[in-house]
DNA sequence: CGTATTCAATACAGCAACGTATCTAACGCC
DNA sequence: GGCGTTAGATACGTTGCTGTATTGAATACG
């Protein structure tokens, strides 16, 4: 599937892909218990390794979760170029706006845990600031144009900033998937919250292109 | 100032004062930390007491959590009943539900922290889904009158379900407060993200009075 | 084919925080 | 004003987790 592959089964010793492993184990550890309460001792287990490996990789928890940070944005980043052609035009606005964010969500799809505890690290965390600020702007940076390109087809221009506009629609998605997750509801629903209130919100905020 | 008052600078000795120094306490400290990363040692030293304290009043950390949670539900409610009548009307409709939501906001005013720490114990822990929901739903059920009056003053009518509408423009004030705490910035300043964005949001959910 | 090096496992020491058990002092009551 | 009760402080045991130091295996290289 990627090119650290399996031989047989058993992952082929390298540094990288232990590394990788190890990152993708903290992704899902850190957003399920929270940076705090997990322990690098789950985040191995998850991983197939012992603590051995991971301090072999890493220096301590906070060092995994810079390099957890860097891995993200970079890994968004690039998901966000490769979809770039893919540009649908046969379906509606608010299904082509609803279809990318959820597909291109930064931190990985669906990962609402990680995503909101990076951001309250961030919060807590001044360190974490800049790098998580950097990030996110970087994503809307690289997304502004799927929204403006898609509601420009639709005959539509935005009355506020585009990066108000990104981030209220984040924002919308983000709230949405918190509280069908906390209501055990499938975050992905069609009749979500993102999706009954996107085109108000859309419709809010733009105006027919000759105004 | 309160009815528990001190005597003397030193707080008379009475279980509920000290169970309300002790909520007072951690909801700062959930708030700051997380209540992962929280000690009791912490939430006890802030509040002027010792463990001992602490563990006369609370089994766990958890029960600690759990009536907090219940005691910012009831302090909210308290809040909004108190504020009913003051119903200005000289100002604009903005500034009307902005006002109320910085105010009336639950869980505190202007704690983001312990708004969004509670949020994520919600989404990870399952038993908190209920109460959590329970005192967000009583919340927004109270604010829905004072929003419907605003837009009614303004001629205005909703075009979604009033509770999609708060929903969403509580989660606006939270992606603005978090965004502006993570920047560095006054959560407050008169020139952020929810100001900015609140006119479209509303103008987007609604109409005018006869459509 | 053997040696050196790298990577991960194991074993260990230390700490921090929880929760308990005991003690002391203040308040209520008769 | 002594006596029982209640609240909070002190002291302690226990656990779980971190980070280090050491050992063992696998790979690369000569």
């Amino acid at each position: 599937m990627d090119g650290t592959a399996r031989d047989g089964g058993r992952m082929k010793r390298s540094r990288p892909a232990t590394r990788e492993r190890l990152l993708d184990a903290a992704s899902e550890v850190f957003g399920e218990r929270g940076f705090a309460a997990a322990t690098v001792e789950e985040v191995c287990e998850r991983a197939g390794f012992t603590r051995g490996a991971f301090y072999s990789n890493f220096a301590t928890k906070e060092e995994l979760l810079l390099a957890l940070l860097d891995r993200e944005e970079a890994q968004v980043l690039e998901r966000l170029s490769a979809a770039v052609d893919t540009a649908t035009r046969d379906s509606s606005l608010v299904s082509v706006v609803t279809g990318r964010l959820f597909d291109l969500q930064p931190f990985g799809s669906g990962n609402y845990g990680l995503r909101a505890e990076l951001s309250l690290l961030a919060v807590r965390n001044p360190e974490l600031a800049a790098p998580y600020l950097a990030a996110r702007r970087a994503f809307r940076a690289r997304f502004q144009p799927f929204l403006e390109r898609a509601l420009a087809s639709a005959g539509l221009r935005l009355t506020v900033s585009a990066d108000d506009a990104l981030v209220t629609i984040e924002a919308l998605f983000d709230v949405s998937a918190r509280d069908a997750l906390i209501a055990g509801a499938d975050p992905n629903a069609g009749d979500n919250l993102a999706r009954r209130m996107l085109p108000a919100l859309l419709a809010g905020m733009t105006t027919r292109h000759g105004d």
